[in-house]
DNA sequence: CGATAATAGGTAGTATACTACGAATATTAT
DNA sequence: ATAATATTCGTAGTATACTACCTATTATCG
């Protein structure tokens, strides 16, 4: 059950000619860090790119039964304790941008997943708290979400999970600033003077 | 240079209760691995999604005054040596949905930086050929791109920065069947048959 | 040769993920 | 208290990334 798809063409490559060309980036290792980044697949970016795009197939696979998507699912998690929390907050709860985390708790709503109650302290706001109905579908769809997970990193032994769960970490860590929508549980805790 | 938009709101949590509840998860070490994904920063998925999200904000800060994508760089990037390439093909080199790669391929049209001539032998076929001032284009966005590359992974030593190309790629290898559009850069060679 | 499969492309719809802009409300500084 | 600033949410627009369904063309098999 999921799909099973046949996923699609094997070898391509038919009538265009192959010539191999330009260099491109002549991997000059003269700059910062020496790595090289010239073949597509050399770099950190598309790695994670093709990475995040398999988990979602995976993700959305295991969960086919209850139509769910990851980010909508982050948002039920947080929410799953029964926190009343605002959509700037839940933006920044589970990492990504305000409009986005709207559009996600707008689909929730018409769902009956969560309820939109206004703020009684603060009229701009419009907060989000989970429904009965939706603490039971999170727990419906938890198997399937570690499933998932386990699924997604299952080639890998302890030893390599651990490093790249670390190192991923890490560099979230270190890049929290860049992105929109930092998350507060990586937040530097002393960084309030910018 | 490059935005420099201060990013947001510090400390949220204001007039909403955060009693802790329920338990999510549990914590079942039981299962198949006994890796721990009840908090949503310890699941693979939340982590590639969020470090995809940082790796396109700083590829589009850095390549924001050549207004382009990783994805359309990516399709430049397979092009530049010259080859003609069919949709189907485009995708499968780097790893995206055939659709997607159409409408990748149709901006970058737009834009001149390739050309769409039709296929001789299959009438079904559109091709797409990177024309000069696409080639000129990749050459002028080229070390942004490598600026980008590096200041995402710039909190890595090279050992974590190897460990974790290391570790991707081998993900990426077991995983190529999973998602959508499997690379043929990543394609189990032995698998003409089936 | 003719029926059937597979393949290439297109359109439409949905979800995530942004930017840019504007309105209403809240906070702060003068 | 008033003005300036910040915050919250909204809308609209674009790009990536799918699914589902469609047509046209090519390849394959009886």
């Amino acid at each position: 059950m999921g799909g099973q798809r046949v996923i699609g063409p094997r070898f391509r490559v038919r009538d265009f000619d192959l010539q191999e060309g330009g260099s491109l980036n002549s991997n000059d290792k003269s700059s910062n860090s020496g790595r090289d980044f010239s073949d597509l697949w050399n770099r950190p970016g598309s790695l994670i790119r093709r990475l995040h795009q398999i988990h979602v197939a995976i993700f959305l696979d295991e969960c086919s039964e209850f139509k769910v998507t990851p980010v909508q699912f982050g948002v039920l998690t947080v929410l799953y304790d029964g926190q009343t929390l605002d959509q700037v907050t839940i933006a920044s709860q589970i990492g990504v941008d305000r409009n986005t985390a709207a559009d996600v708790v707008r689909r929730l709503e018409r769902r009956g997943l969560l309820v939109r109650p206004k703020s009684t302290g603060d009229r701009r706001a419009k907060l989000a708290k989970i429904t009965e109905e939706g603490k039971e579908f999170v727990d419906a769809v938890q198997p399937a979400m570690i499933k998932a997970q386990e699924r997604f990193v299952s080639s890998l032994d302890d030893e390599d999970y651990d490093s790249m769960m670390r190192v991923m970490t890490k560099l979230l860590q270190n890049s929290n600033e860049h992105g929109r929508a930092p998350l507060r549980a990586f937040q530097k805790t002393g960084s309030a003077g910018k």
